[in-house]
DNA sequence: CGCGATTTGTGCACGTCTTCACAAGCGCCT
DNA sequence: AGGCGCTTGTGAAGACGTGCACAAATCGCG
């Protein structure tokens, strides 16, 4: 849909930098920028101010500024961000002025949820196919691809020009799988098994761990109990608290593999 | 499974230091080094160095033990760091010598995954119920689990002690479901949906969206792109190479919502 | 018992990121 | 035309995170 047009788009509009090395912190703002900048768009503003648009992106005001000054000077002062502008720079930015093929290996659990889930076509990206090692699986239908044996993967990474790879499968896998996506071509992955991954260099790797996220707010809970009931009790009781340290966990139940 | 019992104990083994405030980025790597620490633990090494676990964990080796020097001093120069008492200790800190229950709201596409989700009960959290706005998959068992209605969200926080709640809902509905869980006592907060939620002081929330991860990894191959394309063609042709810009993106197709 | 090999724990320097604060620029109103 | 209010873009300072390099500590062996 470019349904972004911005009105009284000057001679020289849409110039963009010649893609100056951001830093990664400003990257990894850039797609919540893009995604609170379509729900802005969405209520029919044509320009927002910095303020706006940080508080829609859950940002500090100054660093957003920063971000998008690295862009180029897209805002005007006085008056705010052209929103449809600013849409098609991050875009160009971000790479997603093509909708880029995408290849899922391992349709278990959570690689069925990934490909049915709608949020990566309808933010620039598509699902080129499926793959599984398991014969059992092969031939499923989800959501309308067919899945496919990860040995067709060469012949697949012919056709599509597949550049970034999903890999779903269990942690024992995921290493296999790797190799075979850097083997076609794949420059980018995005891996879900609970694993460190390790490619060459120029490969480019994100990791998302759920039961991490999930741990670090468990520290969180942990540190929240500890001040309330610490300091509440002078002396502590219940983790008896000593000058040097707490009594061990050690008759608690410890959790693991 | 508490196998971990270290052999010669001392006397005042397991004690661990007040929780003193760990740095962030040193909290986020903790579950790492721990998923690292159980797969070592499986190989049947007792010790290991910051050298060793470092590569498993894949960081670096002084940042792995300045991390582990702040929960105190468990390492023994020389040999290494006792792996299953390392574990405990990591345990502790993180919060998972009780296993925590999680609420998981919205049993859609990713819901749908995240309760079947294995990863979550092998690493110290158990899913306490499932809900959904949606009568029509109200009472849908998954995995074990009846699906409740989220208006059942009240009476059942009073009989779990739920303090963490997944949000695996739409984004319209994101903020109304957090609202809700904050209301019942809920502390902390994994997001699933794409969007920015507002909550008072004291509830941490962690957002993960699969669509940004893609993008970002979106924006390196774009960059990647430009950096073999352009050095090659000496004044820039495919993306002309102006002083201070490169030609619009203008023409070509955005995507977007 | 002493020595060398090994590994931890950390001081220090460097780079990155964040935030404040404000000058410069823009549009609108009079 | 001029002034006023609003907003961007950025300099500078400080907080934070990283990685090197080495002293201190421990073990094993002769």
């Amino acid at each position: 849909m470019s349904q972004h047009r911005h009105p009284g788009t000057p001679s020289r509009a849409g110039v963009v930098p010649a893609l100056p090395d951001l830093p990664e912190a400003t990257v990894a703002r850039l797609p919540e920028y893009l995604r609170a900048l379509h729900a802005v768009a969405e209520t029919g503003h044509e320009t927002i101010s910095s303020e706006g648009l940080s508080a829609a992106a859950g940002v500090n005001s100054a660093k957003l500024r920063k971000d998008l000054s690295q862009l180029g000077s897209y805002g005007t002062r006085g008056v705010g961000y052209d929103v449809a502008l600013l849409i098609d720079q991050i875009e160009y930015v971000l790479g997603l002025t093509q909708r880029r093929a995408v290849a899922l290996v391992g349709v278990g659990n959570l690689g069925h949820a990934l490909a049915g889930y709608d949020g990566f076509a309808t933010r620039g990206f598509r699902i080129a196919a499926l793959f599984d090692a398991d014969p059992e699986r092969v031939g499923e239908e989800i959501s309308g691809l067919i899945v496919k044996h990860i040995d067709e993967l060469p012949r697949v990474a012919e056709e599509e020009s597949l550049a970034i790879g999903v890999i779903a499968t269990p942690a024992a896998s995921a290493q296999r799988v790797a190799d075979e996506l850097v083997a076609v071509g794949v420059t980018s992955i995005l891996n879900f098994a609970p694993c460190v991954l390790s490619v060459p260099d120029g490969v480019d790797v994100r990791k998302v761990d759920l039961a991490i996220e999930l741990q670090i707010l468990s520290f969180h809970e942990h540190r929240k109990a500890s001040l309330t009931t610490l300091p509440a009790t002078t002396g502590g009781s219940t983790l008896t608290a000593l000058p040097g340290g707490l009594a061990a966990p050690d008759t608690q139940e410890a959790i693991g593999t």
